[in-house]
RNA sequence: GUGGCCGUAGCUCAGUUGGUUAGAGCGCCGGGUUGUGGUCCCGGAGGUCGGGGGUUCGAAACCCCUCGGUCACCCCA
């Protein structure tokens, strides 16, 4: 083990090749995917002020127990990004974009928990929210963006799981009865029940403890408060989801984590993951936010999916498999001056992927090396060769060699590139 | 934050009830005659056995602490 003072802090974690190269193909996807729903990209800072998620979920986890805050050198406080909706939220109300506004990030999150397999400090979430509008179409449009994009990565084993909030006095109404009804029924399930009941009843119709199933199962149910504007809008998200042909579970105790969704939330699970950590994605409606952070009353809807836990999922069910590198060229220097350098270089700028051997290592060596990068060719630059004004050429499948022109090279191996090359590369 | 399990070369692991210079496979480097890979053969480098303390004649193996990973809870992507 290395010195403590140079690992990756607790909770975090390096991205190498070729790994990394699922990393690419991932947000390739998924930018792809937004720009044809007619999402833009949006980049906020890392930081932002406390105020910006303190204002949206003062009585959750995330933000009470989890968030990096810091103070800077200005004496101001700051906090890591513990979510994405908000720091979004923040720049529709400060710069006041024409809605409907349509955006897609790719953010690092931060949260200070106990690390494990597919929960990190710092993970990653591709997200997409849409701002100054809150027709159910949209909610639809929204979800069928994360349901597509998990098609597009080959995952089978996900699935949508959907539950209304209710209009903000609904939801209001609906945590009295169910908080009275939770006190009403805590006799014998001890005082982390009846605390639990009183701090976040929502919370509670999740839970996981044995002893408390029966009084949950029996608990009002948030469906069952809708107001009828509330009600008509889930019904039509609803038809929207049915006539696009994505499948969903209604979960009446589906609770998300944050204080500031409204209506529709929705949550995407991975049957090839343990139930503690499913979720692959979730988001929902949270039509005050706008306003609660002074700006004018607009609607939004959104979600977040984790990058880390998708690839997990993604492994466990053997989809988006890693790319092997491969390259168009290795050229193996058998001279040693400047005429693999140029060589090289030339190949690169004709726009072909060509890679080389270096340190004056043995040719054999190189081959080697030529072998191992998965480069459909490799180019011998050698002396008798140089004599004649010619490159061998062998094709590292095949086998066979031949001398191909040093000044047609490029185009040789242009011709014969995989994929092709573009008409007018280069 | 609470509790359980795990920690040996770059990777995956083996190391008999504590006993001499800690091993394998893969990977890496070099060689198998002049400048040619993939198979094969030979050789080599690489480990303070996560770290610290203790028990013992003797510890990778036992005990304590600590760091890291992992699982469950909490929470969440």
């Amino acid at each position: 083990m290395a010195e403590p003072e140079y690992r990756a802090p607790v909770g975090t974690h390096d991205v190498l090749p070729p790994e990394s190269a699922r990393w690419i193909a991932l947000v390739e996807a998924f930018a792809e995917r937004a720009a044809r729903f007619g999402y833009g990209l949006v980049i906020t800072p890392v930081l932002e002020h406390q105020e910006v998620f303190q204002r949206v979920g003062a009585s959750t986890d995330v933000v009470r127990k989890e968030m990096y805050q810091l103070t800077d050198r200005g004496g101001r406080d700051l906090a890591l990004r513990p979510e994405g909706t908000a720091p979004v939220v923040r720049a529709y109300v400060q710069h006041r974009p024409t809605p409907p506004w349509k955006v897609w990030y790719l953010a690092p999150h931060f949260r200070y928990e106990r690390p494990q397999r597919g929960r990190y400090r710092q993970h990653w979430q591709l997200g997409a929210e849409v701002l100054g509008v809150d027709d159910p179409d949209v909610d639809v449009e929204v979800i069928a963006l994360a349901h597509g994009f998990y098609r597009d990565l080959g995952l089978r084993k996900v699935s949508l799981r959907l539950n209304s909030m209710g209009a903000p006095a609904d939801r209001a109404v609906f945590v009295e009865r169910l908080r009275s009804y939770l006190l009403d029924h805590a006799a014998g399930l001890g005082p982390e029940f009846q605390a639990r009941a009183e701090a976040h009843p929502l919370r509670l119709l999740d839970a996981k403890e044995e002893d408390w199933q029966d009084v949950i199962e029996r608990a009002p149910q948030l469906t069952e408060h809708l107001g009828a504007d509330a009600e008509r809008h889930f019904e039509r998200v609803q038809e929207g989801l049915a006539a696009l042909g994505i499948a969903y579970e209604l979960t009446p105790r589906l609770v998300r984590g944050f204080d500031y969704y409204t209506s529709t939330t929705f949550e995407f699970v991975s049957d090839a993951l343990d139930a503690a950590q499913d979720a692959v994605g979730g988001g929902g409606r949270y039509d005050q936010l706008a306003e609660e952070m002074g700006g004018p009353p607009t609607p939004g809807i959104g979600f977040g999916i984790g990058v880390e836990r998708l690839l997990i999922a993604a492994d466990a069910e053997q989809a988006l498999p890693p790319v092997p590198p491969s390259l168009d060229a290795f050229v193996v220097d058998g001279v040693g001056d400047a005429s693999a350098t140029a060589l090289v270089a030339e190949l690169r700028e004709a726009g072909l992927r060509a890679d080389r051997g270096y340190g004056g290592r043995s040719v054999k060596a190189q081959w080697k090396l030529a072998d191992r990068s998965g480069a459909r060719f490799g180019v011998m630059v050698g002396r008798a060769e140089a004599s004649r004004g010619t490159v061998g050429v062998k094709d590292l499948v095949s086998g066979q060699q031949l001398e191909v022109s040093r000044d047609q090279v490029a185009g040789w191996l242009r011709a014969r590139a995989e994929p092709p090359l573009p008409e007018g590369a280069a």
